[in-house]
RNA sequence: GGGCGUGUAGCACAGCUGGAUAAUGCACCGGCCUCCUAAGCCGGAGAUCGCGGGUUCGAAUCCUGCCACGCCCGCCA
C-alpha cells in the first residue's frame, strides 16, 4: 500500500496542521491498518491528543471532515480514535492494471552462500533447511531484481572429508557392513546414490576410531591427512575430492529435485593453496587486539570489542596452521570483492563463529555479512541423530511426498493418465515439502511431522497451487472463446459501479504484493512472503467465487484482466519460494 | 556458571521498530458441486499471548526478575 500511503500522506498533513496539530512524524504514524476490515492506512491519533487538549477521538473525527476528497480515497472511518482510510476500488484498480506503475528500486548485487554441508552424507530434513531457506532468499532477491550468485562452499580439507577418504582406502564393503551390522541397512531404493552409499563408509570409519584397539593409528592417519591438506598438499587434496566428489553430487540430485541449484562452487583449500590464509594470518597479527598463547598460537582479543563469554578468537594454531575460521574470515574477504551484499544462512550452532568472523571482518576494515540463522529441526521423538537412527533422509521424504500426491491426484482425477499424474504428482509434493519449511519463521524451532509436510490443504502450497490453476484454466478458455481481449482501459471500469466483496479482498490483495515482497528481501525473511502468498491465493478464490470472469459464453474484460494480474502475481509468487506453478492440476 | 534464541487456542504457526475485537491452517460442529477445477467456498466454537513486577494514554510487542526448552561457550569443522 505504498502506492496509497504516498498519495494520501499529503493530505492528512494538511487536515493535520489545518486543526493544528504537528504532522512532522506522520509518515511512521501512518501506517497499514493492522485490522484487514477496518481499511488499508490508518492513522493512530492518541498522540495528539496531548499537542490539541482534545480527545483522541474527536480529532479522528474532525481529521475524517478535515481530509480533502481524492480518487484514491474510498472510505474514511473514525473509530475509537483511529482514522481509517480505505482505498477506492476503481483507483486501485486502475493503477494496478496500468503497466505504468514501473517500481524502479536499485538493483544489487547479492552473494548468498547456503548449504555448504560437508560432503559426507545425504541430506536429512534438517540440514535441508539450510538449503531450502537459502534457495528461496536466492529466488525473492531476483524476482525483485537484484544479481544474485548462489555460492556453495565446499568444505575440501576437514577432518570429516579426511574420515571419508581414510575409509574409502582402508575398508571394503564386507568390512562396513560387518561394522554396521546393527543399524538399518541401506534404503534398496538409493543403492548407487553415492551420498547413501558411502556414508556407511564414513559411520563404520566413525565407530572404528571409537573402538580401543587400532584407535589411536587410525587417529594418527587420520590427522595426518588432515594436516597435509592444512599445507595445500596437492595429492592429499587430491584424494579427499575423489572421495566427496561422488558424495557431493548425490547430495545435489536431491537439491535438484527441490529445485535448488548453484551457481559456484567455491573450495575452502583455494584459500590455502593459493596464499591468502598465510597473507591473512600476518595481517592478522599486526593487529593491535593480537595475542600469543604460550606455545606460539595467534588468537585476537575480541573482548576489547564488546565481545561477551568467550573472548579470545584462535586464529593459528601452536604450529601455525591456520583453523576453520580463519579460512572462513579469507573467503569473506574474497566474497566481498565481487557483491554488494553479502548473505550467508548458518544453523545456530555457528552463531558465534559468525560472530568472530563478523568482528575479525570490522577490525580488518570490511563489512560484516548478513546472516540468517536457523534452529535446528527435530523429529517428534527428539532431537535428529543418524546413529540412533532417529532421522529422516530428504530422499525418502520427497518419494513419500510425491507417492502421497499421486494417491490425491489419481482419486480427485480419475481420467488423468499416468504421465500426468507423475508430472502433477512430483511437482505437489515437492513444492509441499519445501513450503511447510519455509511458511515458519526460520529462528523457530522446528518440528517436523509426516501428516504436516503431506497435508495438501489450506495453508500448504498445493493451495496456492490450486488457485493459480484455477486462473490458467480461465485463462485458456478465455483463449478458446474469443481470443485476444483488448487491453486494459479506463473504460472497463465505467460498468462497475459497485464492486463486490471478492473483487475488493483480491484488489487490496494485490496493491500489497510488492510491499511484502520488498519487506521479505531487505529483512531475509521469505516466511512473511509465504504468508502473504497464502493469502493472495485465498483472496483468489473469494474472487473467483464472486466474480465470474465468464458469463454465458461472454468474457468480462475488467474481471478478466484483474484475474490475469492475480495470475502473474501467484506465478512469480510462487516462483519466488520454489513452488512449480503447474498450469493444471 | 556465562552468551544467544524460543515459549501465543487441543496441535502447528503469524503478529514482536508499542496501537483497535490477537491472524491463519489442522483437528472439531454446521452449510455449499444442474454454475469458469470442491486440493475449494461460507458459517460456528475454541486464547488468563510461560509466570510475576515495571514503563506508557495504550503492552503479545519495550524494561526487569523467575520458570521451561533449544543452541553455543575446542589451538574441531
Amino acid at each position: 500500500m505504498k502506492m496509497l500511503k504516498a498519495v494520501l500522506q499529503p493530505l492528512v498533513a494538511q487536515a493535520l496542521s489545518d486543526l493544528g496539530g504537528d504532522a512532522s512524524n506522520l509518515s511512521s504514524m501512518l501506517q497499514a491498518s493492522r485490522e484487514w476490515d477496518q481499511g488499508d492506512i490508518t492513522l493512530p491519533c492518541f498522540p495528539f491528543a496531548k499537542m490539541l487538549g482534545k480527545a483522541p477521538a474527536a480529532i479522528a473525527e474532525d481529521l475524517a471532515k478535515a481530509l480533502s476528497s481524492h480518487e484514491a480515497i474510498g472510505e474514511v472511518h473514525a473509530v475509537n480514535g483511529y482514522l481509517n482510510i480505505k482505498a477506492a476500488p476503481a483507483w486501485l484498480a486502475t493503477n494496478l492494471l496500468n503497466p505504468s506503475n514501473s517500481h524502479n528500486a536499485e538493483i544489487r548485487t547479492v552473494l548468498i552462500e547456503h548449504t555448504s554441508a560437508n560432503p559426507n552424507g545425504p541430506f536429512h530434513v534438517g540440514r535441508a533447511r539450510n538449503a531450502i531457506l537459502g534457495d528461496t532468499l536466492v529466488r525473492l532477491h531476483r524476482l525483485h531484481g537484484n544479481h544474485v550468485t548462489a555460492e556453495y562452499y565446499v568444505d575440501d580439507m576437514g577432518k570429516q572429508v579426511a574420515v571419508l577418504a581414510w575409509a574409502l582406502q582402508h575398508l571394503d564393503a564386507t568390512r562396513v557392513e560387518e561394522l554396521l551390522s546393527e543399524r538399518e541397512p541401506i534404503n534398496p531404493a538409493w543403492d548407487g546414490k553415492a551420498d547413501h552409499e558411502r556414508v556407511r563408509w564414513y559411520q563404520a570409519a566413525q565407530i572404528l576410531r571409537q573402538e580401543a584397539e587400532g584407535a589411536q593409528e587410525i587417529e594418527d592417519a587420520i590427522s595426518t591427512l588432515v594436516h597435509a591438506s592444512e599445507n595445500g598438499d596437492v595429492d592429499v587434496l587430491n584424494s579427499f575430492e575423489a572421495a566427496y566428489q561422488p558424495v557431493l553430487d548425490g547430495m545435489l540430485t536431491t537439491l535438484g529435485r527441490l529445485g535448488i541449484h548453484f551457481n559456484r562452487f567455491t573450495k575452502e583449500s583455494e584459500f590455502v593453496t593459493n596464499g591468502d590464509v598465510s597473507r591473512l594470518m600476518d595481517e592478522l597479527g599486526q593487529l593491535k587486539i593480537n595475542g600469543i598463547a604460550d606455545n606460539g598460537a595467534n588468537f585476537l582479543d575480541l573482548g576489547a570489542r564488546g565481545l561477551k563469554g568467550k573472548t579470545e578468537f584462535f586464529y593459528r594454531r601452536g604450529d601455525g596452521s591456520s583453523l576453520y575460521a580463519t579460512r572462513d574470515i579469507a573467503y569473506h574477504l574474497w566474497k566481498w570483492k565481487q557483491c554488494n551484499d553479502l548473505i550467508n544462512v548458518l544453523g545456530e550452532d555457528h552463531k558465534l563463529q559468525a560472530k568472530q568472523v563478523g568482528m575479525t571482518l570490522n577490525e580488518l576494515g570490511e563489512r560484516s555479512p548478513e546472516v540468517v540463522f536457523y534452529s535446528f529441526i527435530k523429529l517428534p521423538e527428539g532431537k535428529m541423530s543418524t546413529r540412533q537412527g532417529n532421522v529422516v533422509f530428504m530422499d525418502d521424504l520427497l518419494e513419500e511426498a510425491q507417492a502421497q500426491a499421486a494417491a490425491v491426484v489419481k482419486e480427485l482425477r480419475p481420467n488423468y493418465d499416468a504421465e500426468t499424474i507423475q508430472t502433477i504428482s512430483e511437482a505437489v509434493g515437492t513444492s509441499a515439502v519445501r513450503f511447510n519449511i519455509i511458511k515458519v519463521s526460520p529462528e523457530k524451532g522446528f518440528t517436523f511431522r509426516w501428516e504436516d509436510a503431506l497435508t495438501f490443504e489450506g495453508g500448504s502450497a498445493p493451495f496456492v497451487m490450486y488457485s493459480h490453476t484455477r486462473a490458467c484454466s480461465i485463462a485458456r478458455k478465455v483463449e478458446e472463446l474469443s481470443g485476444d481481449v483488448p487491453s486494459f482501459t479506463p473504460q472497463h471500469l465505467q460498468s462497475e459501479t459497485v464492486m463486490n466483496e471478492g473483487m475488493i479482498g483480491l484488489l487490496r490483495c494485490l496493491a500489497v504484493h510488492q510491499d511484502r515482497l520488498e519487506k521479505a528481501v531487505s529483512e531475509h525473511r521469505p516466511h512473511l512472503f509465504a504468508g502473504h502468498l497464502l493469502q493472495l491465493a485465498n483472496a483468489y478464490n473469494g474472487f473467483y467465487r464472486d466474480c465470474h470472469i465468464i458469463d454465458e459464453g461472454v468474457v468480462n474484460p475488467f474481471y478478466f484482466h484483474v484475474s490475469e494480474l492475480a495470475r502473474t502475481f501467484l506465478r512469480e509468487g510462487m516462483e519466488g519460494v520454489g513452488i512449480v506453478p503447474l498450469e493444471t492440476m
